[in-house]
DNA sequence: TAGATTGTTAATCGATTAACAATC
DNA sequence: TAGATTGTTAATCGATTAACAATC
């Protein structure tokens, strides 16, 4: 897999629904499935089931189907959640403490190895098992921990601020919750969670 | 506008992103803006923002370009946003406290009602101004209060069964949050925040 | 071997971009 | 009027779906 052709951003898009859908296959004992029979689950056609997986090399069987655990693991290996991810959150507010305290990322290989905020009210404060630090260690910090990936959960207002400041440390991967976009270098990954966006959307749905 | 013809799910999902970089033009008091200007500062072609606003209808003038203030209120009046709705939310953990929170929606006309919780522990727990209720008073709130969307903050076990409960209730937009799909008639709209999907596919921009 | 189902090519569909005439 | 820029049509590009030969 992965000789140089991109895989388009659609694809990629689709593949952490189908690693949801397979989780939930292989924990039910499911031991094979098909293309059609995912699509029947899934809603989408089984055409672009197997388009989709073929952009990684073929994982099935011709005549058999897929194998559930197999191909489980395998687009996790695509997802990159082999290798161990840690990460800081800067800001220690309602949606900083949701993530941390959100789902089992560890599990998966993400761990949280500090949060940080700049209202001296919150600092030296618990949230789950580690303690807000200074907004001013943060530098120092993601170095000394070899930090992956930081999650911005400030309001707009700090949040470019900070992300300048984190890109010289040498972050590649920022998880942004801020109502603004960030503007990095083409190295540097950005996925936005813009929920007020997501909010705006469903309204316009609604009213139709 | 809207004389039928469906409006394609990619536009629709720009139209928040214009909606906030009008809303910073307006505030930094600029008063026309031409498609390519636009271009420059949001890093898609004029072609698109221009094919994307005649969807609707004509907003801009040929030789002037748009007009900011004009533009921001209609895009604001495609999205729904002048109509008032209001919201409870199931769940009263980190994320629906974070959400109720979370920046100004009121100002945009989305009103949190109520919000919901089955621990006995949170029950009557004030959270902002809200005070939370019961699971077993859902129901009658919903139509007692006229909820127009339903914000579905709890973990993947229990979600379904709520969101079943109530589509029973006449309710017609969800806000969902929890690792799952919800299986609903066609004429209720869902849409889905699956912080897990968004983490995975940042893990997989992050090892190219 | 026969049946099932993939992997993959070809056809279709839709979305994006380019071009330019209309018009302010 | 001349210049600028939209609205809109046409061309291109990419993604989805259909079809089927390969093969387990």
């Amino acid at each position: 897999m992965d000789e140089g052709k991109t895989i388009s951003q659609a694809v990629i898009g689709r593949l952490p629904r189908y690693y949801r859908y397979l989780g939930d296959l292989r924990d039910a004992n499911i031991e094979r499935i098909s293309s059609s029979e995912l699509s029947g689950l899934m809603k989408v056609t089984a055409s672009q089931i197997r388009q989709d997986f073929n952009n990684f090399g073929g994982f099935g069987q011709q005549g058999y189907g897929y194998n559930v655990k197999y191909l489980y693991t395998e687009i996790g290996k695509i997802l990159g959640l082999n290798d161990a991810h840690r990460l800081v959150i800067v800001g220690a507010g309602n949606l900083g403490r949701a993530l941390i305290g959100y789902s089992n990322y560890e599990s998966r290989g993400f761990i949280f190895e500090g949060i940080f905020d700049q209202d001296p009210d919150i600092i030296g404060k618990e949230v789950g098992e580690l303690t807000v630090r200074p907004m001013n260690e943060l530098e120092d910090f993601i170095i000394s921990h070899k930090i992956d990936i930081v999650v911005i959960a400030i309001p707009k207002a700090g949040a470019v601020e900070v992300a300048e400041k984190i890109v010289k440390c040498g972050v590649k991967a920022i998880w942004n919750f801020a109502h603004t976009d960030l503007n990095v270098p083409s190295d540097v990954v950005v996925e936005n969670v813009h929920l007020s966006d997501s909010l705006m959307k469903l309204s316009y749905m609604l009213q139709k």
